[in-house]
DNA sequence: AATGCTCCAGCTGAGC
DNA sequence: GCTCAGCTGGAGCATT
């Protein structure tokens, strides 16, 4: 007993919880990093929700995110039956999904979207360049001139959004969050273009 | 003592005790109803997420739902702005919002809805009807005629829908989850068309 | 098309959607039911958090109460053995299990609780009943006779504690929750007697 | 536009989320580090949920944990008017709690603990270092000599576990957390010592 | 700003 | 052996 060999038990027990406790704090420390980092963003002018969505998915595995588009595209086309397509048409993949004979179903490996045929990359980086001289020229997002359905129209898009980001102006106004003039809640002037009530 | 007028205490603790398990049992009784009519769902041969997601929005007050749209909308517009854009164009909303003059951000309420200008209700109907006769002409789902951003598109999708799904056949295809056919989780041919790992 | 034998499908899924919007709406006026419950019990000048606790021990099987008495036993040991024994001495359970050699580890089955030997149900019986009466004569709570860990504690307890409530008062007062008297937060008199702020 | 000062906004937008990307990542990190720990307390023969119970005290504000010891006492209260007490007998807190007179209710801060009156600092390091004597003189735990209630009853025991542990066992059988035998589900001996389904 | 509630993710025990 | 449902703990959100 002289030489208690193992007080090490009590010893090993007092590390343990110091060394969780450590962890936690750590934890806790990272959660006001993010906190405050959410604070500048919105400093800044940009909406932290929105960028959270978008790291959310960037972090998704490739199963994880086919999943969900998948299930979202089940959504639409069952919304479509229920007459509940408010506006919002048919996304491309469910209006594929809809388009294959019932034999054809998924793991079939058919040439998937159906009429773009003979688009190749350079076609979508034209696309893309089109979309950046059309923004110089004036021309509004809303002057897309590729169909939806055709993967032209998001190259378009990306070229005109980035040509519109470097022209100058120091925040695109679109990019901004509008101010918080506390909207009436009771009047969401509802469906047409809301706006936020930030908090959902 | 002989008529101890407050055992009362303790009896109410008893019945506040009895109601309080009375009501949690009712609640996992729901839960368990709940969990039958997934698996009925499953069973019949549609998807029980996609049909929650659908709950879920019609449950949402107006001002939830302009919000998570709201947000979506700026999720799109930095998208765009990163060149993630992949395949799925800005949504209407987001274009339109992109389209906007600095200075006559949300708030003021001005025409909204940029171009369709004259579209009435009646054009609407009338999408919708030449949807159905669309499908009945045996034309694709993509072969909507209407452009992107024309509230009309989103109609025709509906009647195309409703069409095609009072056609005779018992459970349309896109309906139908697909098989669990084991999918290799490792390939999931990313991006073509997954079909689900249906936990998520 | 006359007789669309399977708009079968969308019915389908509109009373799904319905029969989940209308679970899901059940188990939201449960909660509702719920809060009006402790309101009540609140109005009635019990503790609801405390009702809750004891509803949920209820809720319990055996083995998750052995399970969880267990780990508060071992959490007891080891808070003994780094000195934070704050005036709340080992528990029974605690102190059996210390006292066992190490080769009678539990599953043998040994007498167990090591001393009260020749206890009987009787003699459990007639504490409880010697609580009444010690109530009766104005003992109080704190004159309990017997030792810590002797089963006959707790009996007189329950004894004592069923007298005091059928003694013409109509909420004993220990019963009671104290009134919300804003305990300045920056001096709950730490580990006196603090009395609630109520939530935590 | 030479120098298109802002594709800042690109670029802040780009910045801001791998800074989130980032710490999401510290976190989630974090969670693995706690995890890993937690197997080494498990394999070193220590119970890992017993040490976060601990661990979660410590972490509590002085008004947390009034509140929690708070809502206890009145559970136990409860318990008793119930005849729920099963072996468990009040606390001393309770105990005190109950042996008020209605109208010094809480706030009224008079001498709280009632009995011990004359009970010094020395008194409790005695008790303390008695508790190490009667351990090495082969007293049992649970023949600590002072009564429920007294304070220097937590100290013996704190001083005989402080001398339990330097006794040259490796472990402390009392500390171990016994093997995984697959109790009986059925007959967990329901009551007597269970020892552990581990997971609850 | 603080607290209570709701939702979600991560973990744990059961079942094929 | 792996997956699945159930649960518990934490995070976000609404409210006061």
């Amino acid at each position: 007993m002289s030489h208690h060999p193992n007080a090490r038990t009590t010893d090993q027990l007092r590390s343990f919880i110091d060394r969780l406790e450590r962890l936690r704090a750590e934890k806790k420390a990272l959660d006001g990093d993010i906190n405050d980092l959410k604070t500048e963003i919105k400093g800044f002018g940009l909406n932290p929700k929105a960028i959270e969505k978008i790291v959310k998915e960037r972090a998704e595995t490739a199963s994880q995110r086919a999943t969900r588009e998948y299930t979202e595209e089940q959504a639409q086309i069952y919304r479509a039956a229920l007459g509940m397509l408010d506006g919002t048409p048919l996304g491309d993949a469910a209006r594929e999904r809809l388009s294959r004979k019932p034999d054809e179903e998924d793991g079939a490996e058919q040439p998937a979207t159906p009429a773009p045929a003979a688009i190749t990359a350079e076609d979508i980086a034209g696309a893309r360049e089109r979309g950046q001289v059309d923004f110089a020229e004036g021309r509004k997002v809303t002057e897309n001139p590729y169909v939806a359905g055709d993967p032209r129209r998001a190259a378009w898009d990306e070229g005109w959004c980035a040509a519109s980001g470097s022209d100058g102006m120091d925040i695109p106004a679109a990019f901004r969050r509008p101010e918080k003039k506390k909207p009436d809640p009771k009047d969401p002037s509802d469906g047409e273009n809301p706006g936020p009530d930030d908090g959902g």
